[in-house]
DNA sequence: AGAATTTGATCCATATAAGGATCATAATGG
DNA sequence: CCATTATGATCCTTATATGGATCAAATTCT
């Protein structure tokens, strides 16, 4: 872990945090809820909150949900019920694929 | 900052990441990608890797979003330019609500 | 306009996430 | 069944995100 750690982000997940970030303020405005109010509820700095207002990819992906759901916006449009139903079909789809990728598989010489 | 950092996450947002883990790892698996060549395309270490997929919910936003779009898995289902629309309709909707939220205004004691 | 308060921007200290080993185990393909 | 490779789990070190405080500027309401 030197030096380098110039982490690069593709322009559709900037953008899709940007959007993300301007829906939170947006509601959090919305609401006439206070930074520090949201930070309170979220159990976060208001400095915090004030990045993921940013958009800031840095951010602790819990957190940045975490203020979002306070504000009524779902990553997932469903219902609680709904989300435990597709962890469930997600974890039986996992049940059957293999557990492991094999790629390199030397390449069987038969030629000779 | 102290010792004390026990942040807690509401369950919707445990499943939430529960759900977006799964999904992350399926479709790995499916594309048969190994753990480490999905390190390397998103630029991280194949234990960011494993914890992403362990639905960890202390890892950075970024990674977390870089990784599932890598993946094909779109956060906010909908084309570039439709989130750049988005985005723009957002700020619009900004420009229109109060910048500051404005709470203890003092009781105006006109009744005296 | 004026008072009050929110917000934005820094700065510092520290908790901690991430990287980079390594090892044991599991799983795959032949 | 075997050889090979992927995965899971740790451990240590270091880069860094977060909290907390502070100050100026912006904003709101009266």
């Amino acid at each position: 872990m030197q030096n380098v750690h110039i982490r690069t982000y593709s322009r559709y997940n900037r953008e899709a945090l940007t959007l993300l970030a301007g829906l939170i303020r947006t509601a959090r405005l919305e609401r006439k809820l206070t930074a520090q109010e949201i930070a309170d509820r979220a159990g976060i700095s208001r400095g915090l909150v004030q990045r993921i207002e940013k958009g800031d990819l840095k951010c602790e992906i819990g957190a940045v949900f975490e203020v979002a759901s306070i504000l009524g916006i779902k990553l997932f449009d469903m219902e609680e019920t709904s989300l435990s139903k597709h962890i469930k079909q997600t974890e039986e789809k996992l049940a059957l694929l293999p557990k492991a990728v094999r790629k390199k598989v030397r390449i069987a010489d038969d030629n000779f």
